[in-house]
RNA sequence: GGAGGCGUGCCCGAGUGGCCGAAGGGAGCGCACUGCUAAUGCGUUAAGGGGUUAACACCUCUUCCGGGGUUCGAAUCCCCGCGCCUCCGCCA
């Protein structure tokens, strides 16, 4: 949620900030509403005022003047009975209207409608040079039997994959690397709900953005997560910090679900489009003074991993239209595929500023009162790209793929190779 | 799944229909005192929205887990939900 008064302060500011993402829809409207509703808000609020006047009185009114007062209090009430269900239906209006309007693009946001627009800052890491034809991911992978789609699609249809064998060592010598690289640098491990409530979606912005990218539990009202930022946002909602403590920060590990809706025929094999993978994912909170620096380490971490996996990457700052919702800036890491021939997104840091902190009410106390924290989002690793970008560009001739130095205290192995 | 208890401000906690936005304590802040720290004394501090102001101030509404209801009036009474605790059942 964006800040209404700003809104309503200076439309022309938040029209320019948005017209980064190619203009909003529904900002006249959500403007609008806005005006109606405050309208309404002080008839309402004076009517109130009158009445809590008038039934005080009757607290201290002579018994015999009480009957008359409750006459006239009464009528009041009633009055106000009729007007309030009217307040309420537009405030709901307001907001149903301002809920889809997502947050504002911080001025460095480069403008554009589409990925196509994104600027890529620069490129890390070398290509290799292969004297052999590099395979892809999926080609590498069945041949080394680290994991199984077609009996993932057998049992629980398409874009679901068993890992297998040496697949889920690898899995899980990733993740505990993240995490400790992460908590060394104080991000507090954290293994969460993976069912949250609508609260937490709606908090954290997903809802009503992107509600048809998510899995729903209609029976018992719940919903599985995408990414470990829903139960990571929602932990301290309706808190309020101490200043002091900022910031904070969490190491994310969770199975996300996707129902990737309208991706069909896109990335249809191996890892790289799957509707489950696991990940961790680096999640802070911190005052609205710190939380560009607080992106800076979080992108910092980001790269730091790419390159302790050796995996050729390249920066690229998301454009105003390929944002998402809650993110004021968005930077992703790329990584280059040399079987594919592409770049694959693997990791990507995002500032929401107080977009979300905003709905899931969540505040640190300060010097000055209270004020809203910012909350910062970043993937550490996800697995199963990062598997991906780690066939891909450490292959050898023989089919073989080079474990990377850093992981393989985690590994327990330096290669994976075919099964004999 | 069954029975009961509880949910109050930054934290703890009193409050069972009007004198309650809420006693008291802790914590924070300010002042005083004190070689320093600590301790002590006095004062002060809830949040959110709307209006108004150059600003301070001021006016007003809402909020005692959430949502409904009763009433002129609800932290307080009733209903539903959520959460926590205790007991029983079940279970890795």
């Amino acid at each position: 949620m964006i800040d209404l008064r700003l809104l309503r302060e200076d439309p022309d500011a938040v029209r320019a900030a948005y017209s980064k993402r190619g203009g909003v829809k529904g900002l006249d409207e959500v403007i609008a509403a806005d005006a109606v509703y405050r309208e309404r808000l002080k008839e309402v609020e004076e009517l109130r005022a009158e009445q809590n006047r008038a039934s005080k009185a009757i607290g201290n009114a002579a018994p015999d003047d009480r009957p008359a007062a409750i006459a006239e209090a009464k009528e009041l009430s009633d009055r106000l009975k009729e007007l309030e269900p009217v307040l309420e239906e537009v405030q709901q209006k307001l907001e149903s209207l301002a809920a889809h309007l997502p947050n504002l693009p911080h001025s460095s946001v480069p403008e554009g409608a589409s990925e196509d627009d994104n600027v890529i800052e620069r490129e890390v890491g070398e290509r290799r040079d292969f004297d052999f034809e590099p395979k892809d991911h999926v080609e590498l992978g069945e041949a080394l039997g680290i994991f199984d789609s077609e009996r993932g699609a057998k049992t629980s249809g398409s874009r679901f994959v068993y890992l297998t064998g040496n697949g889920v060592l690898l899995e899980l010598a990733l993740v505990r690397f993240a995490l400790e690289r992460l908590s060394e640098r104080g991000f507090k491990p954290m293994a969460p709900p993976l069912l949250v409530r609508e609260h937490a979606m709606y908090g954290t912005g997903f809802f009503p953005a992107d509600e048809f990218e998510i899995y729903r539990l209609e029976r018992d009202d719940l919903y599985l997560i995408g990414t470990s930022e829903v139960p990571l946002a929602a932990y301290h909602s309706g808190e309020v910090l101490d200043a002091a403590d900022l910031p904070v920060r969490y190491a994310g590990f969770s199975p996300c679900f996707r129902r990737e809706a309208g991706s069909y025929g896109k990335d249809t094999k191996g890892l790289i489009r799957v509707h489950q993978f696991d990940k961790v994912e680096q999640f802070s909170l911190t005052t609205a003074e710190d939380s560009w620096d607080e992106f800076a380490t979080i992108r910092a971490n980001e790269e730091m991993i790419l390159q302790a996996l050796e995996i050729p990457y390249r920066v690229a700052v998301m454009c105003g239209g390929d944002l998402g919702s809650s993110a004021a800036k968005k930077v992703d890491h790329e990584a280059w595929l040399p079987g594919a021939q592409r770049y694959l997104e693997l990791t990507s840091a995002s500032n929401t500023t107080d977009y979300q902190s905003r709905r899931l009410k969540i505040r640190h106390r300060g010097k000055e009162g209270t004020a809203l924290v910012h909350t910062l989002n970043g993937t550490a690793v996800a697995v199963g790209r990062t598997i991906v970008a780690l066939l891909e560009n450490h292959q050898q001739a023989d089919g073989s793929v080079d474990i990377p130095e850093a992981l393989r205290p985690y590994t327990g192995f330096s290669k994976l190779t075919p099964p004999a």
